[in-house]
DNA sequence: CCGTTGACCCTTC
DNA sequence: AGAAGGGCCAACG
């Protein structure tokens, strides 16, 4: 059987992170088979599943998304639904970061 | 098949 | 500390 395509694994991934958690996309692209592809994530972000918890995916600087639907505000919000405190559009990563090992 | 695109990342100024 | 540029690679038309 063939490997499932990248998105299909990035999707996979995503849907996975737990609630108060985050990845980056670069993180997902790895784990995805494609150290180098965080822009595809970003990608599959927009056009992908709208169903995924995609307000857990932040960049590497721990910043909020930039196309995110409704905005930054937006964005902030459901993290902050997510029981998550972001201060000045950015998150604590370091604290907050999960890797499907820590399971 | 080829060119363009992008919810990024890294190095450098 | 912030801004600018180049690189990266799959998906899409």
């Amino acid at each position: 059987m063939q490997p499932p395509s990248f998105k299909q694994s990035v999707e996979d991934i995503v849907r996975q992170i737990p609630r108060g958690r985050l990845m980056t996309y670069g993180q997902i692209a790895a784990l995805a088979g494609n150290p180098g592809a965080a822009r595809i994530v970003g990608g599959i972000a927009h056009f992908g599943d709208p169903q995924l918890p995609w307000h857990r995916v932040v960049n590497k600087k721990g910043g909020l998304a930039r196309g995110y639907p409704g905005g930054y505000s937006a964005h902030k919000r459901d993290l902050e639904y997510d029981g998550l405190t972001v201060t000045d559009l950015r998150l604590p990563i370091d604290d907050l970061i999960w890797w499907p090992e820590d399971v």
